[in-house]
DNA sequence: ATGATAATGATAATGATTATCAATATTATA
DNA sequence: TATAATATTGATAATCATTATCATTATCAT
């Protein structure tokens, strides 16, 4: 895959952050570096780095989608106070995907979880 | 709560469904019953009984919302190939909750599960 | 250089959902 | 029961996230 200006620009910011963005978020913080880019380009090349495995993406329940530069396998935190997603770092449950499969007769190929709940204020964890 | 009588066709429609509908599923069928209805009130209704917790939503990862007549906490299987959302009928897996508790501090109400896959042509299980 | 090809970005289009608001239905009260 | 007060409807406009269009611009290969 061959990376443009502006797709390696979206890559670099979404690396430097905390790990999840919005297009929306990555159009205004490149605006703010004062580079000549539209939104098009930002879902265009969000599109191309996610299928192309450099980045990953979430479902917000709220925001649509979340861009996210952690790209293993793991859970997502939804706090309802800050309306942010946080990772979460426990290990993929595997055994559940082996159930389901028993269960229905068809094919898993992965699951997600999103845990949503409240925050401590004092502890931002990204 | 009072149910208008929009509310109850939508509502009964979903419980004599197979349980997972869009709004826009909804429109049509109750159309079909030639039951003079719009969509802003279908959206009114069914944030209505969704919030006063008679029925169920779901995010469907291309479709927006599906409203559930299944309201007990439970997971759902997306199949790739029909588009549909199934349900999966596995225990409901408290110990994660109070595992994220522990790791960040804070207070989780609950998580969802997506599973994604393929399944059996055969077997159409709602 | 120069022509071919690909990427950009402004903007229109789309699809799901919510807001607006005049018309209609429901409810409460005299 | 009439009628005033209030709530709900439904058509439609607005909104929000995302994708499509397409003329312009940049990049690449000769």
């Amino acid at each position: 895959m061959k990376i443009t200006k502006q797709g390696q620009q979206i890559y670099d910011l979404i690396l430097s952050s905390d790990g999840h963005m919005t297009a929306e978020e990555i159009l205004i913080e490149l605006k703010h570096q004062n580079l000549k880019i539209g939104i098009a380009t930002i879902y265009r090349n969000l599109n191309a780095l996610f299928t192309a495995g450099y980045i990953n993406r979430v479902r917000h329940p709220e925001l649509g989608y979340i861009y996210d530069k952690n790209k293993s396998d793991h859970y997502h935190f939804y706090d309802k106070k800050t309306k942010k997603i946080y990772d979460i770092d426990i290990e993929y449950q595997e055994k559940l995907d082996r159930i389901v499969e028993k269960i229905t007769g068809g094919k898993v190929e992965s699951h997600s979880i999103i845990f949503e709940g409240i925050l401590n204020d004092k502890k931002n964890n990204d």
